[in-house]
DNA sequence: GGCGATTTGTACGTATGTATT
DNA sequence: CAATACATACGTACAAATCGC
């Protein structure tokens, strides 16, 4: 279940395509609890590291993520 | 009133620097409803155009304003 | 309606700081 | 102490919305 990598031609702006991903990604599992680093999502989304962290921002505000300096990303149990 | 310049070695980060002066001057009634354009007041702290906005995104949440693409930043009419 | 000027929005790449492992 | 990972900050470029002429 690869990432579906950005595309600039795309509806949605480059952050919302990631956010929409990851969301997508999430739901289906692929992350049993901890997600790739930011700089490893943006190689695999062939995007910004900043641009990344503006997805996350939007996941983070949905309440699917939690994230902590210095440790990593996490899904969060349901709610 | 003039901006009080971010502090680089202050204890709060510099966008936090940013938003709490801006709501000072707001709160003093200097901007009457509208404020400058962000990349002045890049200029006007001495700091990044993108470090201004974060510091915006801030009053926005706080509520203290109201932004609008084109258009510019206004002061919220108080509640 | 067109055109340019202004202003906010998004995106990029990089550097440095801070926290955790 | 070193490696890893997130956080902040910078500067730049271009896109998109708005406004005035």
């Amino acid at each position: 279940m690869p990432a579906r990598p950005v595309d600039p031609l795309g509806d949605d702006y480059a952050y919302v395509q990631v956010a929409d991903d990851l969301e997508r990604r999430i739901g289906a599992g692929e992350f049993a609890e901890k997600l790739p680093s930011e700089r490893a999502l943006a190689e695999e989304y062939g995007c910004a590291y900043t641009t990344i962290r503006q997805g996350m921002k939007l996941l983070r505000e949905r309440g699917l993520i939690v994230t902590r300096q210095g440790r990593g990303t996490y899904v969060r149990k349901q709610r």
